[in-house]
DNA sequence: TACGCAGTTTATCAATCGATAAATAGCACG
DNA sequence: CGTGCTATTTATCGATTGATAAACTGCGTA
């Protein structure tokens, strides 16, 4: 096999090897699940930690799509389908085996993977979303009153709903099912609750 | 020492230990934390397998409080200060360093147990919340009018931001402050939206 | 003082881990 | 045909792991 096809492959099967036992998954039974020899890994990969290193890359670098941001901001569209199509869509991406667990996993382990992930979370979509609603209420905007800690919060709780829904199918190994309908639920919630917690009246 | 004493140390200082580490932390770590020798471990629990059990019994099974069925279905308070109460105790019992990566950390091995402590608490806590929540709103009872999945999703909703405090700040190790206070946000955002999605009618 | 026993340590085993070096297999090319 | 390179395997090292056996320590007691 061609090296790049078998880099590929290496990354492919590690990635779902270390999403289920996590990365002290040991590198002999990845090469058995590869059906090829614990050294070869190591003509691919100086180290397991490179492997590792690489996995992530594959799996959290690759899945964020920077059309989200303009989803969010498109005003021909009314806030509630922007926020629909952006969670129909983030949940699809986000909540499968390999992203709900490794992140997991990453954070148990105490790489910084998870902040930094997280920052631009924040600082990217909930920042917008608060900012939207305030517009969407006749509110003022983030510059004149900022954004406040209970707004962020807010939507935290939000994502957390969403999110946590992988982690129960994922990670507890419970049955969760039509998740596309319990996401516009929490949407539907938050959105009813929303116009009590904005802040810049 | 007394081996009933050396005992308790061994586990109090074993659920800081795994909670920390994983399953996956050595005996002989273990024991120089608790300023013994390794094999000394081994004349209290005859295998790793039988401390981390105990482990858990001691975190989970310890940390319920049966009261709070009670408190629940305490009708002489508002309901409103009922899931106050109960969140806000809830929470403390539930958002600490140990209980949040134990759990986390058992539910990625694949033991059952989150499985089992989630089911009790759906039926013991969940259902009560909807049943309390359709008095409020006069509608009809769960035996008339059986409580669906999807009023029971929103009560994971909430129940789902409540626990991501703790996965933020003891598994992402984010700062995350006034815990009390975003408790009471989540619970005036869920009781705000909470009519819109009740069955019963 | 010598005995006995509970609590603890020292020494060590066997299995497993990531990693390395040397040998082998297979294919392209002259 | 054979030469050389690339992909891969075999064999093995050194460190670490859970676990066990044997020796030691300190104290109460006859």
């Amino acid at each position: 096999m061609s090296p790049d096809d078998r880099e590929q492959e290496i990354v492919r099967e590690a990635v779902k090897f270390f999403a289920e036992f996590g990365f002290e998954g040991q590198t002999r039974e990845l090469a058995k699940r590869l059906g090829i020899t614990q050294p070869l890994l190591y003509r691919y990969f100086p180290t397991k930690d490179a492997l590792v290193e690489r996995v992530y890359q594959e799996v959290f670098l690759r899945r964020w799509n920077p059309f989200w941001e303009e989803l969010l901001v498109d005003r021909k569209k009314p806030l509630r389908d922007r926020l629909s199509d952006f969670y129909q869509d983030y949940s699809k991406a986000i909540l499968t085996y390999e992203w709900v667990r490794l992140f997991m996993f990453s954070g148990l382990k105490g790489l910084d993977f998870n902040t930094r992930y997280l920052d631009l979370l924040r600082h990217r979509v909930f920042g917008l979303i608060i900012s939207e609603l305030r517009v969407e209420h006749s509110l003022k905007p983030a510059d004149v009153s900022p954004i406040t800690a209970m707004e962020i919060e807010a939507v935290w709780g939000l994502h957390a709903a969403i999110f946590y829904l992988g982690v129960r199918k994922f990670i507890y190994s419970m049955p969760v099912e039509n998740i596309g309908s319990i996401v516009d639920l929490e949407l539907r919630l938050f959105l009813e609750g929303a116009p009590a917690i904005l802040s810049g009246r």
